[in-house]
DNA sequence: TCGGTGACTCGTACAGTGTTCGAGTCGCCA
DNA sequence: TGGCGACTCGAACACTGTACGAGTCACCGA
């Protein structure tokens, strides 16, 4: 039922014989899964597949983890933990923006991956640290009660919420490449938007069209931003003018 | 490889001999299918599942229907088919607020499908309209160029994101019920939710409990309309901004 | 009336899935 | 030395999406 975590000997394979290999352990697992979907997309992680990349029987896995269920959980909390506490020293805004645009950004970065956050609820550690600090941030800018719940939620729901739409319409394969392919890639996927909306039929989305040459001039990062800082624009107007009353 | 769609003779069956049944078309392929996964879930939804409940083959489904992709879009296409075009006689803030109210109200009411959202692009008819409705209001609300694409995208990833990400969180079994019990389903959520936070290891994530109590206080419609606010808010001050240069 | 054609249905089969079960191996400790 | 617990794995089960080919049947031109 339960896995190795408790009290596992180091070393208690065999280290002579030649390198066989490392030690199987849920990090080994988890890292592996993720590297594969990054690969080849959600759809190439089966566990038989995870099995022989880890030269592993795929049962074996089931020892280490409950159900394929979990180690998605696992694998989606894991990427969660690279979204970086902002520097209290800074402002609230810039935290606050500095937390959407850095979870954005590693959410992209496993483009293959975060479709599951649509799927189920998110409640590693990782996910819940990275809320709670969103949270003490909102509530530092000076949001109370009722409202410091609701302008934390708006935050989290765009930059998250947007992620993962923007996810939906890249292309599957070979997410977590370098940040200037990234750029690449989302340069292609807005052309290719662009290619697809002059194929409708003439005249039947005016606005659509008419607005279809504007979209290769807003990079991808770009658009997000913007949305972020009216947000942010809304959320400060709204904190100026309730701060005084309780 | 075609459907069925070009020159249906209507009545080509046998209408005497009992009312065998209604004969199979690819509406009520898509119609079953979301009934289908509003009451049990998307994982209930299988070819061979669908095709029962049909009273038909399952492998019949694909003279209909290229591939279980193609149903899956038809079927997110048909439900974003409901969002109405708002009212061109109201104030331009107001349409806004109304086609992001109606796409959560509609994306949420069939909160079990909603997840292939984040899987793929969505490019089906109703979808196209949709964001081309999006598009007219932000325009004649004044705004041009980048802005406009810049403005529309916020606005259409914010309501889509929010309710794919809230849909998540979701108890899975039973949507499509009467608003009512939507609201019910929701407020238990949140008590879930709370619940949950009220077991994480104590002092070690103060503001999330810190807040906790304030969950209850703000059910599901206030959240995703206050963010929504905000966002207006801020674009209609970046509007009254770059009004007047162009 | 006959034959054909195209629309439509479906049983079978194939490769692949997640997961269970029971048997196996092997390092360590009493 | 014997046993135990950690760990691995092959076989099997019930299921999946889908290709293929055969079948049925309404209609149409000859």
């Amino acid at each position: 039922m339960s896995g190795p975590d408790s009290s596992r000997p180091a070393g208690w394979r065999r280290e002579k014989a030649a390198p066989v290999q490392e030690p199987l352990t849920l990090d080994r697992i988890v890292a592996a899964a993720i590297d594969l979907v990054d690969r080849e997309g959600l759809d190439a992680l089966s566990m038989r597949r995870l099995g022989t990349e880890l030269n592993v029987g795929a049962t074996t896995l089931y020892w280490h983890v409950k159900n394929k269920d979990e180690l998605l959980d696992l694998a989606i909390d894991h990427i969660l933990g690279a979204i970086p506490a902002p520097d209290p020293a800074l402002s609230w805004r810039e935290q606050l923006r500095r937390l959407a645009v850095d979870t954005r950004r590693v959410l992209i970065r496993h483009r293959n991956l975060i479709m599951v956050l649509a799927t189920r609820p998110t409640t590693g550690p990782n996910a819940i640290a990275s809320i709670d600090r969103l949270f003490g941030v909102v509530r530092r800018a000076g949001f109370e009660g009722r409202a410091l719940v609701l302008a934390a939620l708006a935050l989290l729901n765009y930059a998250s919420g947007y992620s993962v739409l923007e996810a939906a319409g890249l292309s599957v394969f070979g997410s977590d490449v370098d940040e200037a392919t990234v750029r690449q890639r989302l340069r292609e996927n807005s052309e290719q938007v662009m290619a697809f909306i002059e194929t409708l039929p003439d005249g039947q989305f005016p606005d659509l069209q008419l607005v279809a040459r504007n979209l290769l001039e807003t990079d991808d990062d770009a658009r997000f931003a913007y949305g972020l800082e009216r947000l942010l624009d809304g959320l400060e107007a709204d904190l100026a003018t309730t701060r005084a009353p309780a």
